[in-house]
RNA sequence: GGAGGUGUAGCGAAGUGGUUGAACGCGCCGGCCUGUCACGCCGGAGAUCGCGGGUUCAAAUCCCGUCGCCUCCGCCA
C-alpha cells in the first residue's frame, strides 16, 4: 500500500509544533531527516517544509510502528500518528525550536522510500555547486536553501500587498515580443508561422508599461521575468525577475516616496529598517567620491584628486597626465603602511582589471615618507598631497593616474575591494541612496555615436529641446537608481510623453527616419494620442533577496538556476533539437564543430 | 573573446615523481546498544585520481591538449 495515505490525515506541520500542544494526538508527515537507533529505542528527527521534529519509538509503547521504524532511512517519507509529550528532564535541546518536546509515535506508514542522497540534506554540508544544480530537488530541501524560497515567497507577496493597497493594477505583458535595436542581446524565438522572423524575450516590459500608460491603467507593477543573452557573474542571470512599477500624473519625488515605502516593508523582513527618507546623491558627486554610480556608503576612503598639485612637478607621468585631460586621484588606507611590497602589488593588479596602467604609492611608516615616486617631488609638494589626502603615520596612499572614467573605475573597485580585505565594512549597516542626475547619452567608441545611458525613453532634464543639438555630454536625465551598500536595486526615469521630443531623441542617437518606424513605429503612434506624463522604476528582485538572504550568488535566490555558461545542470538545457522541429521553425544549422 | 582558480570513493578533503597496496572525516552496508539529538562501540564495502596524449625504469604528482564548474575583465540600454 506504499503511497496511500489511508486513515493518516496530516493535523500538524512538524516545525510549528511547541509546548502548548503537549498531550495531543498529531499526525506529522515529512521526511526522515535522521535516524539515531539505540537499540532498545529509535529516534527519528522527521522534516518538513516549517522544520522538523524528534519522534521516538518505543517497543513498549508500539511494538508494530518500532519494528518499522527500523527500517527507515534518511529522506524515506513517512507519516506518523502518535502524541505530544514533554522530554524527559535532561533531555531537553535548547538549540532546537522543537526541543522541550517530542513524538511519541505510534503508528508509522512508509510513504516512500529514497536512495542515499549524492550529498547529505544539511545546512553545514559545501558540495560542488554543479552537484547542488544537479540535484537541485534535493539541495532545496536544505533548510537554508529553503528559507530562502520562502523568503523570496514574502517579498513578492509583501509586494503585491503594497501595490494593491497603493491602487496599482498588476498587468501581465508578453513574452514573446519584438526584438529590441538597443541594449542588451535578445534572446530570440523563431516563428512557424511566419518564416524567418523572429520573436524576442523581453529585455524588460519597458514599452508595454508605457503603453499602458497610454491605455489610462495610471497605475501598474508586474512581478516580471527579464532576459538578457549576455555573459553570467556571480549576481547576473539570463533570465531575472523585476518589480517593475510605472505610474501616469507623477513626478520623479513621487516615485522616490512610492519605493521607499514598498521598500520599507520589504526590508522589514529581516528588522532592517529604513530612514525617513533616503538621501540623494547626484551622479557627478557618486563618481567624484566613490568613482562608482553605486557606492557604498557604509565606510568612507573617498576619493581625493590630487591632479592640481601633481601638475607641474617632476613626476612626468603625472604632471604629463594631467596636462592631457586626465587626472591623478588616489585613496588613503588607514593604517595601510603594514602593507608589504608584494601585497601592493597585488593591488596595483587589481586596477590594471579596469584598465589603470599602474598603481603609485606613498606610504608614511614611522613619519618617514616611503615611496617610489617621491623622489620626484618636493617636500612641499608632499606635504600638499598628504594633507589632501588625509593622510596620518601609519597610512598608505594610492593613486591612479589616467584619463577620468579609468581613474574612477579603478580607484572605484579598489575602495571596495580594500574596504571588504581590511574589514571596515560593518555588516549591520544598510546604507540607501538615491543617484540622479545620471548624463543621458554616453558616447560608444565602438559605434561611434551616442547611445542611451539608461533608455532612448528617459526623458532629459533640460529647458529647451534645444539644447539637443548642443553638447550631448552635458545633458542629464531624469532618472534614477536606488543603490544600496554599494549593489544597486533598481533604476528608473521619467518618461518622454511626447512625440516630437522622443523623435529628437532617436535622431541624436543616429536613427534613420525607417530605423524609428520599423523599430518604434508603434511607440511613436501610441504617442499621438494623447499621453500622460509618467514614470518608474525596475526594482532587481534578486539582487534584492540576495541581500536579505546574505547571500553572494544570484543561483542562491533562484530556484532554478543556471551556470555561468547558461546551462541547466538538472535539465541539460539548451539541447539540440530534432531536424523536424528545425524544419517548422524554417532553421538551416550552419556546421558547428 | 580574455585572465585566474578548481576537478582525487556518494560528499568533503590530504597527498606535487618511487615505503600511498591513495590518508582522514562524513555518508553507506552488517552487527551490538532504552534517551539520543554531530548518539556510541565493533566490523565491512566503496576510487577509470575529470578526459586524451606525451616525458620517465616509474605519473594523482611533470609537460601538452581538452572538458566541466567557479570568480573576474570585456559584455550587461
Amino acid at each position: 500500500m506504499l503511497g496511500k495515505l489511508d486513515g493518516f490525515n496530516r493535523t500538524h506541520h512538524c516545525g510549528e509544533l511547541e509546548i502548548s500542544d503537549i498531550n495531543k494526538d498529531v499526525t506529522i508527515m515529512g521526511w526522515v531527516q535522521k535516524r539515531r537507533d539505540h537499540g532498545g529505542v529509535i529516534f527519528i528527527d522527521v522534516r518538513d517544509r516549517s522544520g522538523f521534529i524528534q519522534v521516538v519509538f518505543n517497543p513498549h509503547i508500539e511494538k508494530e510502528a518500532f519494528n518499522k521504524a527500523d527500517q527507515l532511512r534518511s529522506e524515506y517519507v513517512i507519516a506518523v500518528k502518535g502524541s505530544i509529550r514533554k522530554r524527559p528532564k535532561g533531555n531537553i535541546n535548547q538549540e532546537l525550536a522543537t526541543g522541550k518536546i517530542e513524538v511519541e509515535g505510534k503508528q508509522l506508514k512508509i510513504l516512500d522510500k529514497a536512495n542515499t542522497t549524492p550529498f547529505l540534506i544539511e545546512d553545514d554540508v559545501n558540495p560542488g555547486e554543479n552537484l547542488r544544480l544537479k540535484y537541485r530537488y534535493l539541495d532545496l530541501r536544505r533548510p537554508i536553501m529553503r528559507e530562502i524560497i520562502k523568503l523570496r515567497h514574502r517579498v513578492v507577496k509583501i509586494t503585491r500587498d503594497f501595490m494593491d493597497d497603493s491602487g496599482f493594477l498588476e498587468i501581465e505583458t508578453p513574452l514573446l515580443t519584438k526584438s529590441t535595436p538597443e541594449g542588451a542581446r535578445d534572446y530570440l524565438v523563431p516563428s512557424r508561422i511566419n518564416a524567418g522572423h523572429f520573436y524576442a524575450l523581453p529585455q524588460s516590459p519597458q514599452l508595454f508599461k508605457q503603453l499602458l500608460m497610454v491605455s489610462g491603467m495610471e497605475r501598474y507593477f508586474q512581478i516580471a521575468k527579464c532576459f538578457r543573452d549576455e555573459d553570467l557573474r556571480a549576481n547576473r542571470q539570463p533570465e531575472f525577475t523585476q518589480i517593475d512599477i510605472e505610474m501616469s500624473f507623477i513626478t520623479r519625488e513621487n516615485i522616490f516616496e512610492l519605493t521607499e515605502n514598498l521598500l520599507r516593508d520589504i526590508f522589514a523582513t529581516k528588522n532592517i529598517e529604513l530612514p525617513k527618507k533616503i538621501p540623494v546623491m547626484t551622479y557627478q558627486k557618486a563618481i567624484d567620491q566613490y568613482g562608482l554610480d553605486k557606492p557604498d556608503l557604509r565606510f568612507d576612503m573617498k576619493l581625493k584628486n590630487i591632479s592640481d598639485i601633481v601638475k607641474d612637478s617632476q613626476f612626468k607621468i603625472f604632471s604629463n597626465i594631467v596636462q592631457n585631460d586626465g587626472q591623478v586621484k588616489g585613496i588613503t588606507v588607514k593604517a595601510g603602511a603594514k602593507f608589504s611590497r608584494s601585497e601592493i602589488d597585488d593591488l596595483e593588479k587589481y586596477v590594471k582589471l579596469y584598465e589603470a596602467k599602474g598603481l603609485a604609492w606613498i606610504m608614511i611608516k614611522d613619519d618617514k615618507i616611503k615611496s617610489p615616486i617621491a623622489k620626484f617631488f618636493t617636500e612641499e609638494t608632499i606635504n600638499k598631497i598628504i594633507e589632501r589626502m588625509e593622510a596620518k603615520n601609519g597610512d598608505l596612499m594610492l593613486f591612479v593616474a589616467d584619463q577620468p572614467d579609468i581613474v574612477a573605475t579603478s580607484l572605484g573597485k579598489l575602495r571596495v575591494k580594500l574596504a571588504g580585505e581590511l574589514d571596515l565594512i560593518d555588516k549591520n549597516k544598510y546604507e540607501f541612496t538615491w543617484i540622479i542626475d545620471f548624463p543621458l547619452f554616453e558616447y560608444k567608441k565602438e559605434e561611434g555615436r551616442y547611445v542611451a545611458k539608461h533608455h532612448p525613453f528617459t526623458a532629459p532634464l533640460l529647458d529647451d529641446v534645444d539644447e539637443l543639438d548642443n553638447d550631448l555630454d552635458k545633458i542629464k536625465a531624469n532618472s534614477y537608481d536606488i543603490v544600496l551598500n554599494g549593489e544597486e536595486l533598481g533604476g528608473g526615469s521619467i518618461r518622454i510623453s511626447n512625440k516630437e521630443l522622443q523623435h529628437k531623441i532617436f535622431d541624436v542617437m543616429n536613427f534613420t527616419e525607417e530605423e524609428i518606424e520599423n523599430k518604434f513605429g508603434f511607440l511613436m503612434d501610441a504617442l499621438q494620442y494623447g499621453t500622460p506624463p509618467h514614470g518608474g522604476i525596475a526594482l532587481g528582485l534578486d539582487r534584492m533577496i540576495m541581500i536579505l538572504a546574505n547571500t553572494d550568488s544570484i543561483r542562491n535566490v533562484i530556484a532554478f538556476p543556471k551556470t555561468q555558461k547558461a546551462t541547466s545542470p538538472l535539465t541539460k538545457a539548451p539541447s539540440k533539437v530534432d531536424k523536424k522541429q528545425l524544419d517548422e521553425l524554417h532553421i538551416d544549422l550552419v556546421d558547428i564543430d
